[in-house]
DNA sequence: TCGATCCTGTAG
DNA sequence: CTACAGGATCGA
């Protein structure tokens, strides 16, 4: 579920539900969502603190707790974080909950259980994230700063755009739709691609991001409180077969570090 | 740069 | 049953 859009859209709503609210109780269910660190010392410690903040950080969430300590939560595959207005009522996959004032529920719940929630000091938060490139929605990714950056490096177009060092956020579904907007074979390193399509492929990516953020924020607000998968057009992303909607030749699937690529053969190059 | 790994659910 | 999953890390 969660590349950037949907980490930004789950920010954006517990800032509007969550912020302001005491953790009066905590509870980790599966010891493993925090390990290495201890479950019963986040218990221990998140409890009987305030919600100060909820910021985003690449695909880290930070929730900025009273007393100068910061939870970063990862939400991974399968991992999703929100508010409910019983605790009592939370389902099966819940690995994690914090009893709000009132009785509300802040939850994180995670079938497949990759995703990690962390503690940290305020003033330790820097260095943990030291490593996240650069915020593609921030004014600093440039045209510039992009063709700079890619020409540096001999990875495969998509390989590129899904190393978290580079460009902070982009995952398995965007990357493929943001080489297919800019046309370029996903195969391909960036070393041999245009200043021009480079610069398009800069403008792809963060168009795709902003209109996706809008997309998750209305799926994650839609009626029953939270969704499962955002109605973002996808235009290669699980299309295998299906014609591709610029030259109707059928959508390829293969095999890249380990996950799948989408893409147009006929108009990819 | 590839493959295995973390873990569980679901589709074919 | 097998394949695969919107992520990231680690060792060969």
């Amino acid at each position: 579920m969660p590349e950037l859009p949907e980490v930004e859209a789950v920010c954006r709503k517990l800032r509007a539900q969550a912020l302001g609210a005491q953790i009066v109780t905590a509870r980790v269910l599966r010891p493993s969502v925090t390990a290495p660190q201890s479950a019963r010392t986040l218990e221990k410690k998140a409890a009987g603190r305030t919600i100060e903040a909820v910021r985003r950080r690449a695909k880290n969430i930070l929730i900025d707790l009273s007393g100068g300590l910061t939870m970063r939560v990862h939400l991974r595959m399968t991992g999703n974080l929100y508010v409910i207005p019983d605790v009592r009522f939370h389902n099966h996959f819940t690995r994690a909950w914090f009893e709000l004032g009132g009785g509300r529920g802040l939850i994180y719940e995670d079938s497949r259980v990759l995703g990690k929630i962390h503690l940290h000091p305020g003033s330790e938060i820097d260095s943990v994230l030291k490593g996240a490139g650069i915020e593609p929605l921030s004014e600093e990714f440039t045209p510039e700063w992009f063709i700079a950056r890619a020409r540096k490096s001999r990875q495969p177009a998509k390989l590129f755009l899904m190393d978290q060092k580079h460009v902070a956020g982009l995952g398995n579904i965007y990357a493929a739709e943001a080489l297919w907007l800019a046309k370029i074979d996903p195969r391909k390193p960036l070393t041999r691609v245009s200043a021009p399509r480079l610069t398009a492929l800069h403008a792809a990516i963060v168009s795709i991001l902003r209109d996706a953020v809008e997309s998750a924020y209305i799926a994650y607000t839609s009626p029953s409180g939270f969704a499962e998968g955002d109605s973002f057009p996808v235009e290669v992303y699980d299309r295998e077969g299906e014609p591709c909607r610029r030259c109707q030749r059928p959508i390829r699937r293969i095999p890249q570090g380990g996950r799948s690529t989408y893409f147009c053969s006929g108009c990819q190059k």
